[in-house]
RNA sequence: GCCUGGGUAGCUCAGUUGGUAGAGCAGCGGACUGAAAAUCCGCGUGUCGGUGGUUCGAUUCCGCCCCCAGGCA
């Protein structure tokens, strides 16, 4: 499906904690646009508190899609997000309204100006196969065995990195055809004409400490109720929100196996390192996209996106 | 005041029978196409408390001083 927005899609990118969701806002509200999530956790309906969702007032302020709109016990994707998004952008543009999609998953976007490639929902058989040969035959013999169905992939991939190498594998069995090749034919739902990305960047230090005093605040707000109610749901343990931050350590503190004061610093540790991973995708992945660093108050004024044509 | 133990990386510590030192955590850089708040790779960042002495050479041995923690007064 082509898009044919009159208005440019704002993508907004930014670490965590950077003040990206207000931006979103105040843009969406200056051009009566609405707001999409692309944040991976943000979907997610259990996790409000711990992933710093906009508030009620700002959600309705503006029209905010896909925030909280999935079930913890689903195990949502950058695929499945993307298909949710592209009907959020054909709604949007019915209406004619600009759209600000706004989230730190950097993929996300990605995958919405460089496009994901079609491949089909792999089953978990294919999954579980993949996995049992790697655990089986050790990373080098597994890797050469990837070598000969997707020499690309087995090249790329980094030493350790069992997530990538199962990935591959299970692309292979799955579908006959190597994920490398797959992703040849990668389209683009948006044309480089039809959106505008601009990065929400602040000082190291700056940032770090706004992380630890957002989750300080997410503490005081309710964030280990949060967390109870999850745990108790029994969810597999690879369900994605169970892998949001701070979601392990306060659980632990929850189950008694740490202080409520260590849970927390280590929850500000995970969330910091999370920052500085996004720092580095941001600073890598889009290069070009102009850097926008809030004022004093923490807010960046509308008027200094580059609007107009 | 005296005794004992300790002062080594941002933190917790190890170590050097004298040849300027290394672990964990933190931190920094990097990769990144259906788990991306995920997953993975790389990097020690240091007046070894201060100051004299012995020595070719002191973070290490000796003296003095400073600081911390216990104990005795």
């Amino acid at each position: 499906m082509k898009l044919e927005a009159q208005e440019p899609v704002w993508l907004i990118a930014g670490p965590t904690a950077s003040g990206k969701s207000r931006l979103a806002l105040d843009l969406a509200t200056a051009l009566e646009g609405e707001v999409i999530n692309a944040d991976s956790m943000q979907v997610y309906s259990d996790l409000e508190v711990l992933t710093a969702r906009p508030d009620p007032d700002a959600m309705a302020a503006r029209p905010h899609h896909l925030y909280g709109v999935a079930d913890a016990g689903e195990a949502w994707s950058v695929g499945r997000w993307l298909s949710e998004a592209r009907r959020c952008l054909a709604e949007i543009a019915t209406r004619r309204r600009p759209a600000v999609v706004v989230g730190g998953t950097g993929l996300y976007l990605r995958a919405l100006t460089e496009g994901l490639a079609d491949i089909p929902p792999i089953p978990p058989a294919a999954r579980e196969a993949a996995a049992a040969q790697l655990a089986a035959l050790g990373e080098a013999p597994f890797r050469a065995k990837l070598a000969g169905f997707d020499p690309e992939a087995a090249a790329r991939i980094e030493r350790g990195d069992a997530l990538r190498l199962t990935r591959a594998t299970e692309v292979w069995l799955a579908t006959g055809r190597s994920l490398s090749d797959w992703r040849r034919t990668s389209p683009a739902l948006l044309t480089p004409g039809q959106w505008r990305g601009v990065v929400v960047d602040l000082p190291r230090a700056e940032l770090y400490r706004r992380c630890d005093l957002r989750l300080a605040d997410m503490i005081a707000n309710g964030a280990l109720d949060e967390v109870k109610r999850l745990i108790t749901r029994d969810l597999p343990p690879a369900s994605p929100a169970l892998k949001a931050l701070g979601v392990a350590p306060l659980a632990a503190h929850i189950r008694g196996e740490a202080s409520l004061e260590d849970a927390l610093a280590q929850a500000q540790t995970d969330t910091r390192r999370y920052a500085k991973r996004q720092l580095t995708w941001l600073r890598n992945q889009t290069p070009d996209w102009p850097r926008l660093t809030p004022g004093p108050e923490g807010r960046i004024p509308v008027s200094s996106l580059p609007l107009g044509a």
